[in-house]
DNA sequence: ATGAAAGCGCTAACAA
DNA sequence: TTGTTAGCGCTTTCAT
């Protein structure tokens, strides 16, 4: 069966293919209301929708937004895309979702697909190593939006966290409940994200006089099962070095805790512990978490909102970069015990 | 900054643009290994891509597979279409993802989008309510495939579990450890799947001579809140009914698990629950669950490969519709008490 | 107010 | 082995 197009509707509604275009498009172009209505009739009479493809080659558009994440299982990028989705779909995008795996490579080639593709936008959190493929695509013209991740020499969109002063708070916590060797759970450190949220641990330590201790920070890459691998590693060599622990990210929180489920390690009265972020099913999990919690739906909406924005305004003049802050909610929860 | 463009490439490679484009595509077509080297140093220096844009309108390919789920943030959807980018990657494919929130309403206008978009392929759960739109984008050419919930009149090739087989055995486990009062939590009865697991259900009561008692059925739509809500409610007004419960799908476990935490409920101590899948962040959770656990990696590649070969078909001759039934693995956990 | 026609960037049939 | 060219379905300029 064949797709119909414009000339089908036009052959029917006897007009040319200028005049049923108009009116598919709701053009403020006068059109009477006779050859209007002629038209409608014939659109609703061979059910006709014209291409998006044949749109596109024409008007350079895609009505495509890519969403390019480490990993789309992970809840706090589920989320993000749900409502970034829902956002969306009402302003007639469509959304492509690609998982790098957190590896640069695959990222790399992600974004060369979406290049290929036409994509409208890029929102992305990015491992920080394609910047110059990052500059490319901005350079020709595609919108792009930095997610969670920024990277500050690229002066792009970015929406994500206030990660120095979150961290530091959440280590204050732990220290104001007379904790003084702590250890912290790395992320990434070629990630804003994972630098910078190191750093808020290190102004918590200088500002209550505790020297940092290199050896108490377990550099891992914001993924679960090598969070596991390097807590269990703790526990059964050195154990005794740290009395708390902070957390980078939702996904080490976790693999931190199922470490010391499997070395009978309890929390709070043997190991104390803020996240960085809320992990999933946290209502069926004992202890609550200390943590900031992120407003997943509002973050979406938000970088939906900016993207768009951004498309609208590539297409006029210049385009302003904007940073935007969340502030999340910080979570007093039963993770943390008093020394 | 313009896009270059296969003109430029042949202008300066000195050859034609048929003979760069075969050259970019790595057709089998003979070319001379001099012009195919030019025409490689020219793509290079100018950082070529052909736009898919372009490929689309004159091939009437997308490489673009969508995905339409209840709810991304689900980690079973999320978990399988993060199995089905990795391959289609690879293959050369990105992915459409989108949320329907369970609304055929919703579902419709995703459905519509994606025919203008002109996506090779369709892998959808649906909700079972837009039947003559799946037959309809069927009859244009989209190759649709039904992924976790079957719509049998519809003949489409589908993947997913054999819920009646596995909800039975569910329900036997629980009748083998003494069990007679079991309260059934049901998933849409617009869906197969939701009716299949309810009838594995009754199956079991009827081999085992136990009346069915449709006031221990619950009904609900897969989704954790409101399954929160009801159970609350039966906890609250009539819990003394049954002493075990059979749940559709892990977001139900879930809302179930919170109510019976909220109201002080301990499982299996005074409520067994056997659950269809396995709910997120499992192992920090008590008690472990026993359910039927589904391999969300195989299903999201199975499903990548069939669909895939349903493409390849497609544009070949007949498309023999497939059913392929997943068996997933049956956990013991400690969520069953014995009476 | 309407229509004819150019052309978006590419592939592939056909010609040479 | 290579090049020329039609045309994918649409939008939009220009002429009427």
């Amino acid at each position: 069966m064949q797709r119909t197009k414009i000339q089908d509707v036009a052959a029917l509604a006897g007009v040319s293919v200028s005049t049923v275009s108009r009116v598919v498009n709701n053009s403020d172009y006068p059109v009477t209301a006779e050859k209007r209505d002629r038209v409608r009739r014939a659109v609703r009479e061979l059910n006709f929708s014209p291409s998006q493809v044949a749109r596109n080659l024409r008007t350079n558009k895609s009505k495509l937004i890519a969403l390019v994440v480490a990993d789309i299982a992970n809840p706090y990028f589920a989320g993000i895309a749900r409502a970034m989705d829902e956002f969306l779909f009402h302003e007639g995008y469509g959304l492509i979702i690609s998982s790098t795996d957190e590896s640069p490579d695959r990222e790399k080639g992600i974004l060369n697909r979406l290049r290929d593709q036409d994509v409208d936008a890029i929102v992305i959190s990015s491992s920080g190593q394609n910047i110059s493929l990052l500059e490319l695509l901005h350079k020709e013209g595609f919108p792009v939006m930095l997610l969670d991740r920024n990277i500050e020499e690229l002066h792009m969109p970015f929406i994500g966290s206030d990660n120095v002063r979150e961290c530091c708070i959440l280590t204050q916590y732990l220290i104001d409940k007379g904790h003084r060797s702590i250890l912290f759970l790395a992320g990434s450190l070629d990630s804003t994200t994972g630098k910078e949220r190191l750093q808020g641990y290190r102004k918590a330590l200088l500002k209550n006089r505790i020297e940092y201790d290199d050896s108490l920070v377990l550099h891992g890459n914001f993924m679960r099962d090598e969070t596991y691998r390097l807590s269990v590693d703790f526990f059964d060599n050195r154990s005794d070095r740290a009395t708390a622990v902070v957390s980078s990210n939702n996904l080490m929180s976790e693999g931190f805790l199922e470490a010391a489920f499997d070395r009978k390690i309890s929390i709070p009265q043997q190991y104390s512990l803020v996240s960085f972020g809320s992990i999933d099913n946290q209502r069926l999990i004992t202890p609550i978490l200390t943590c900031y919690r992120q407003n997943l739906e509002m973050i979406g909406k938000l970088t939906a909102q900016m993207t768009l924005q951004m498309i609208n305004e590539s297409s006029g003049n210049a385009d302003v970069p904007q940073n935007l802050v969340i502030n999340d909610v910080f979570v007093e929860g039963k993770s943390v015990g008093t020394i």
